[in-house]
RNA sequence: GCGCGAUUAGCUUAGUGGUAGAGCGCGUGCUUCACACGCACGAGGUCACAGGUUCGAACCCUGUAUCGCGCACCA
C-alpha cells in the first residue's frame, strides 16, 4: 500500500475497479440465495442509442439502489438490455445503405436488409451497453437481454396468439396516425401536438339547388377538397337547417363534370354553429371526426393522399403527384383564380406532429391491428391513487364515517353513488413522486384501443397467416400441415393456442374439430378464407408452403418491452413451466423501477396491465420517476441544439463518480434537473476532498481495519464524540433518505459532513492531537475515531461513488475484501448517549465561538496567515483542559492562548462574547476606539433587534396560553441570553470610554 | 378548456408551522506541513402578489399573476 497521490485520478482507479468487479462476478444475482430479492430492471436503452445525460441520471439512481441493497444484505438482481426501436434502428440502417451503397431497402429486400440490420446490430448494439459500464453501473451482465433474442420473440409471439385469441387484438381498418416519412402507422402515444401557424381559408360554395345561395366554408387544410363528399351544418343551425338535403358544388377538381362535384349538405351535431362559418366540409378519408360524420351518414371515402404525402390523381391533375403543403397553396390559388376564395386569416391551430420524424401526421384510412388494453381495471386499481369523495382527497378510516353519517339524503343518492364518488384503489404499488398515479389514472381510464401493427421491417412479424385456399386445398394442403405440425415439432401448447379462422369462424386446434371442418369444406369448391395465428414459427413455414402469407407487419417496440419484467426472466407463458421458473420465483414482482416521466403512457401503464395479464401480479412495487434534464437555460436536451454533454467525455473528464454525484446533488425529487457542467466539477471537487481526508489520514500512520473508538473510553475528545453523534446522525438522514426515494438528500447528506463536518471542522480540530507532546492515548482514540468515520463514510458513499469508495477502502486496509458487500451502516444507539449529545453542544458552542472570533480577526484586518495572541476567558473552566486548549488555539491559528480566569485586559481589547466565554484580541496599542466602539454597537442593535421580537412574541398573553411548552421554554431561554449579552455588550462599550 | 408543477440571494436551489440554509458566482485576505479540485472571512433574501386561518406562515387555505409540463381539442 503506497502514499496516496496528492489527488484523486480516476481513469486508472475506475478501469481497475470495474474489471475486477466483473471478473469476480459481483453483480451476478444468484435465484437460488436465500437472501431476500431485490430487483430492478433497466429501462432499456434504444440498441442505437447513445448515453446521454438522461441516461446518466436514471442509471445512476439505479445502481445506488442496487449498491445500497447488496450491502444491506439482499440478493439483487440488476437485469440490463436493450430494445430494438423498430423505427429509429431501421432508419439509422436505411441511411447508411443509402449513403454507402445508394441503395433503399427495398433494392435489397426484406430478408436482405434485415441481415444488414442484425450485422448493424452485431458491430455498434453494446455501445450504450459499454457507455452503462463506464458509469459504473453494477448490472447482472450475464444477463443482459435484448428484445429481439429469440427467446424474447418467442415471448412476443405467445403473448399476441394470446391476445388474439382472446379476442382483444383485432385487424381493422380505421383512421390512425399515419407518418409520411417513416410510412408507417403509429400509436397516439407517438404523436405529439404542436401550434402551428398557419391560414384559416374562407372560400364559397354554391347550393346547387338554389344557386343563389352561396355558402361560406373555413377551413386550415384546401387541399384536401377533392376528397370532401359532403358539408355539414349543425341541424339546430338556424341559418343552415333548412338546407340539409340539398347539395353544393365542390370546386376542386375543377375539370370534373358538374355531376360529379355535387355532394349532399348533411346535419350532424358535431358541428359546432360558433367556430369558423358553421359550415364544415366532410373529407373522411383524411381527418378523424369527419370520418366518423362519414360513417355516421355513409359517405363514400375518396382517398386524395398517398402514404408518402403526395396528392393523387383523385386530387385532380392540378395537384396530383405535389406534396400536400405545395398542394395547399396551389389550391389556394385555383380557389382564387375560380373566385370563390374569400380570406385567407392568419391562424394557430395545433397540428398532431410524429414524434420519430417530426413532420405533421396525415390522418390516414388503413388496415391495421388494434389491442384492447387487458387488465385495465386491476391495473387502475393498485396504483396509490388517493381516494377522493367530491373531489376532496379522502382518508381510508373516513370512508366508513361517511357512509354512516350520509346515509342516502334521498332516495336519489344511494351508497353505489356514494362509493361511486370514492375512487378507491388497494394502493399496492407507490408512485414516488404520488402525483404521477393522478396522471396514469386519467390516462388509463380514457384509453383507446392501441394500434401495435407498423409498416417496418425492423421488428417482431406479426404472427398470423392468411389466404385464400379452395375447398380442397384446406382438405389436402391446410390439414395435413396443421396435422403434421400438430403431431410433430410444434409443442402441444402452442398447438393447441393457434387459431384458426376459416371465412371468419373460429375453428378449434384439435384434430377432432380439424377433420370435421377439412371434411366439411373440401365438399366444396369455392375459395375460401383463411386466417392462422400461431406462435409456432415452424407451422409458419408450413403455412407458407401451402401458399399462405405472413402478415407483412411488425409489431410495435412497446409491444415487446411491455413484457419486459417478465419476458427477460425466462416466462413461457406455459403456467407449468413458469411456475417452476426460480428467476421468476425469486424475482417477481420487481421491486423499484426508475423511469423517466414521458414514457410513463408508453411503457410503465402498458407494463403494469402486462403484468397482471400474463403473471396475475404487478411488475414492480415502487415507480420512481426522475425529472427531465435540462440544460442551464431550463430547454430540454436535444441533438439539434447541441446543448447536450457527451456523458463520456464527462467522465474522461471529471471522472464517474463525480458525474455521478454532480447529477445526483442536483436532482431533487419529482422536479427537473438543470444540468451545468460545475455540478460535476463540484463532483470531482468532492472527491478530491474525500481522497485528501484520507491521505491525511494515511500520513498519520497504518488504519484499524476494524475500528472501534468506544473501546477508548474516557480518552475519547469531545471533538471525537461530536463526529460520532454527527456521523450517526448523517447516517439516519441517508437511510430515511433512501426510504423516501430523495437520492438528493443523500448526497447533501454526505457532502455536508464529509466535507464540512468532517474535514473542514473535525480534522482541523484534532491536528492538535498529533503534536508532539499530546497525550498518546489521546491521539490513539482520535486516529481511531477518524478510521471508523472514514469506515462508515466510505460505505455510505460507495452507491454514489463506488470507484473512489472501493480504491480508498482497500489503501486505507479495511478489512473484509471488496466494500461492496461490506455491511450498510446502521444508526447505533450508543452515539446518541448523553455524553455524546453533551459534548455535541459543548463542540457545537465551541465552533460557533471560532467563527465568531475568526470574524473578529478580520474585522481587524489580520491575514489569516499571521498567527496572533488570543486571551481566552471560559464560563466552564473545567471543559478546558490542555488538549482542548490547543484544539482551540489550532482552530484559531493562535500563537498563544492565553486563559484567563479574572478578567485583565487592556482598555479598549477587542473581545468576541461567546457561549463558551470571551475571546479577546489583545492588539497592544493598536485599537481605534472609534472602530470598536462602532463595531460594538453594531452589535449592540443587532441584539436589541432580536430581544425586541423575541419579547414581542412573550408578552403576547395567547403566545403563553396557546404555544407548546417547548416552544415557550425555548423563547423564554432565547431572551435571557439575548439578554445577558446585550448587559455584557454594553460593559464593554462602558469599558472603552 | 382540464389537470399537474414551479415562483426563496446575481444563478441553481434546500427548507411541512417556532430567529431564512447551501453550492456556484462575487468581494477581501491567505503558496497555514491532506487538499488552490484548497482555506478563512464577508456582502447579498419585504421567501411572486392579495386575502384568510393561527399566539406565530416561506410552509396550511382561497384567489391572482407569471413560467413550465401533460391531456383534450373546432374544421
Amino acid at each position: 500500500m503506497g502514499e496516496l497521490s496528492k489527488a484523486y485520478e480516476p481513469v486508472l482507479v475506475e478501469k481497475k475497479w470495474y474489471g475486477s468487479w466483473l471478473d469476480k462476478k459481483h453483480f451476478v444475482a444468484d435465484e437460488k440465495s436465500g437472501k431476500p430479492a431485490y430487483a430492478i430492471v433497466i429501462p432499456p436503452p434504444n440498441v442505437t442509442g447513445m448515453l446521454h445525460m438522461g441516461h446518466v441520471l436514471n442509471n445512476t439512481i439505479q445502481d445506488m439502489l442496487a449498491r445500497r441493497s447488496r450491502m444491506d444484505g439482499c440478493e439483487v438482481l440488476w437485469l440490463p438490455g436493450t430494445d430494438h426501436a423498430g423505427i429509429a434502428t431501421q432508419v439509422m440502417v436505411e441511411k447508411q445503405l443509402k449513403k454507402e451503397e445508394k441503395k433503399s431497402r427495398h433494392d435489397l429486400g426484406r430478408e436482405e436488409f434485415l441481415k444488414r440490420v442484425w450485422v448493424w446490430k452485431e458491430k455498434h448494439g453494446d455501445i450504450i451497453i459499454n457507455q452503462l459500464k463506464k458509469l459504473g453501473c453494477s448490472c447482472d451482465w450475464s444477463r443482459e437481454r435484448f428484445t429481439m433474442d429469440a427467446e424474447y420473440s418467442r415471448c412476443v409471439q405467445k403473448v399476441f396468439v394470446e391476445l388474439y385469441k382472446k379476442g382483444l387484438i383485432y385487424r381493422g381498418k380505421r383512421m390512425v396516425n399515419w407518418c409520411p416519412v417513416s410510412q408507417t402507422a403509429l400509436s397516439d402515444e407517438e404523436v405529439e401536438m404542436k401550434p402551428q401557424k398557419g391560414f384559416m381559408y374562407h372560400f364559397k360554395v354554391q347550393v346547387d339547388e338554389t344557386p343563389e345561395t352561396w355558402l361560406t366554408i373555413a377551413t386550415t387544410r384546401p387541399e384536401t377538397i377533392p376528397g370532401d363528399t359532403a358539408v355539414a351544418v349543425n341541424p339546430k343551425d338556424p341559418r343552415y337547417a333548412h338546407l340539409i338535403g340539398k347539395h353544393i358544388v365542390r370546386p376542386l377538381p375543377a375539370e370534373l363534370p358538374h355531376s360529379q362535384k355535387l355532394i349532399p349538405i348533411v346535419g350532424d351535431e358535431h358541428v359546432d354553429f360558433e367556430f369558423g362559418t358553421g359550415v364544415l366540409k366532410v373529407t373522411p378519408a383524411h381527418d378523424k371526426a369527419d370520418f366518423d360524420i362519414g360513417a355516421r351518414h355513409k359517405l363514400p371515402l375518396i382517398e386524395v393522399i398517398n402514404a408518402d404525402g403526395t396528392m393523387n390523381a383523385l386530387a385532380g391533375e392540378l395537384l396530383a403527384g405535389l406534396d400536400r403543403f405545395k398542394a395547399r397553396k396551389v389550391a389556394v390559388e385555383l380557389l382564387t383564380e375560380q373566385g370563390v376564395m374569400i380570406e385567407a386569416k392568419p391562424y394557430e391551430n395545433n397540428v398532431g406532429f410524429s414524434q420519430r420524424a417530426d413532420v405533421p401526421i396525415e390522418p390516414r384510412l388503413s388496415e391495421q391491428w388494434f389491442l384492447k388494453y387487458p387488465a385495465v381495471e386491476e391495473s387502475r386499481a393498485c396504483v396509490n391513487q388517493q381516494m377522493t369523495f367530491g373531489g376532496k382527497p379522502l382518508e381510508a378510516h373516513l370512508l366508513k364515517e361517511k357512509l354512516d353519517t350520509q346515509p342516502a339524503p334521498n332516495a336519489a343518492i344511494g351508497i353505489s353513488d356514494l362509493v361511486g364518488n370514492v375512487n378507491y384503489s388497494t394502493g399496492k404499488m407507490q408512485f414516488h413522486p404520488d402525483r404521477w398515479a393522478k396522471v396514469y389514472d386519467h390516462w388509463l381510464s380514457n384509453i383507446q384501443d392501441w394500434c401495435i401493427s407498423r409498416q417496418l421491417w425492423w421488428g417482431h412479424r406479426i404472427p398470423v397467416w392468411s389466404g385464400l385456399l379452395s375447398g380442397a386445398s384446406i382438405f389436402s394442403l391446410l390439414g395435413g400441415v396443421l396435422k403434421m405440425a400438430a403431431l410433430n415439432g410444434v409443442t402441444p401448447e402452442e398447438f393447441e393456442k393457434t387459431v384458426l379462422t376459416i371465412d371468419g369462424n373460429i375453428i378449434s386446434c384439435d384434430l377432432n374439430s380439424l377433420d370435421f371442418a377439412c371434411a366439411q369444406l373440401g365438399q366444396c369448391e369455392a375459395d375460401h378464407r383463411i386466417i392462422v395465428c400461431s406462435s409456432s414459427e415452424m407451422l409458419g413455414q408450413h403455412l407458407v408452403g401451402i401458399g399462405l402469407d405472413q402478415d407483412p407487419d411488425v409489431l410495435d417496440t412497446w409491444f415487446s418491452s411491455w413484457l419486459w419484467p417478465f419476458a427477460t426472466m425466462g416466462w413461457t407463458g406455459d403456467k407449468q413451466v413458469d411456475g417452476q421458473n426460480a428467476m421468476l420465483k425469486k424475482f417477481y414482482p420487481t421491486s423499484d423501477l426508475v423511469t423517466g416521466p414521458d414514457i410513463i403512457f408508453f411503457w410503465v401503464a402498458r407494463m403494469i396491465m402486462a403484468g397482471y395479464e400474463f403473471m396475475g401480479e404487478m411488475p414492480f412495487k415502487n415507480v420512481y420517476f426522475t425529472g427531465i434534464i435540462r440544460d442551464k437555460q431550463g430547454r430540454k436536451m436535444s441533438k439539434t441544439l447541441g446543448n447536450s454533454p457527451d456523458p463520456l467525455e464527462l467522465i474522461a473528464k471529471y471522472g464517474a463518480d463525480a458525474l455521478r454525484f454532480g447529477t445526483m446533488r442536483t436532482a431533487p425529487l419529482g422536479q427537473d434537473v438543470l444540468f451545468d457542467e460545475k455540478d460535476v466539477e463540484q463532483g470531482r471537487n468532492f472527491c478530491n476532498k474525500l481522497w485528501n481526508a484520507c491521505r491525511f489520514r494515511q500520513l498519520q500512520g497504518a488504519c484499524h481495519s476494524s475500528p472501534d473508538p468506544l473501546r477508548h473510553g474516557a480518552h475519547l475528545s469531545p471533538f471525537a464524540k461530536d463526529i460520532l453523534w454527527k456521523l450517526d446522525a448523517t447516517v439516519s438522514k441517508v437511510r430515511s433518505a433512501y426510504e423516501s426515494y430523495h437520492f438528493n438528500e443523500v448526497t447533501q447528506a454526505l457532502y455536508d459532513f464529509v466535507w464540512g463536518d468532517f474535514c473542514d471542522w473535525f480534522i482541523e480540530s484534532v491536528k492538535s492531537d498529533f503534536q508532539d507532546g499530546c497525550l498518546l492515548q489521546r491521539k490513539e482514540a482520535t486516529l481511531e475515531t477518524i478510521d471508523f468515520v472514514l469506515h462508515v463514510a466510505l460505505r455510505l458513499l460507495h452507491p454514489l461513488t463506488p470507484f473512489i469508495t472501493e480504491e480508498l477502502w482497500e489503501q486505507l486496509g479495511f478489512s473484509g475484501g471488496t466494500i461492496q458487500f461490506a455491511e450498510w451502516p446502521k444508526t447505533d444507539a450508543k452515539f446518541q448517549a448523553q455524553e455524546f449529545v453533551s459534548a455535541h453542544g459543548q463542540v457545537t458552542a465551541c465552533f460557533s465561538a471560532v467563527s465568531k472570533a475568526r470574524n473578529l480577526r478580520a474585522e481587524y484586518g489580520i491575514a489569516s496567515n499571521k498567527r496572533v495572541r488570543w486571551i481566552f476567558l471560559p464560563t466552564d473552566p473545567s471543559f478546558w483542559a490542555d488538549a482542548e486548549c490547543d484544539a482551540l488555539k489550532t482552530l484559531l491559528n493562535a500563537s498563544t492562548l492565553d486563559i484567563q480566569k479574572e478578567r485583565d485586559l487592556p482598555k479598549g481589547t477587542p473581545v468576541c462574547l461567546t457561549e463558551i466565554g470571551e475571546l479577546a484580541l489583545p492588539l497592544e496599542g493598536l485599537v481605534d476606539f472609534a472602530a470598536e466602539q462602532e463595531r460594538l454597537n453594531r452589535e449592540i442593535a443587532k441584539v436589541v433587534d432580536d430581544l425586541a421580537k423575541t419579547d414581542a412574541k412573550l408578552s403576547n398573553p395567547d403566545f403563553a396560553a396557546k404555544v407548546p411548552p417547548a416552544v415557550l421554554e425555548e423563547h423564554r431561554q432565547r431572551f435571557k441570553n439575548l439578554s445577558m449579552r446585550k448587559a455584557q455588550l454594553e460593559q464593554r462599550l462602558k469599558d472603552l470610554a
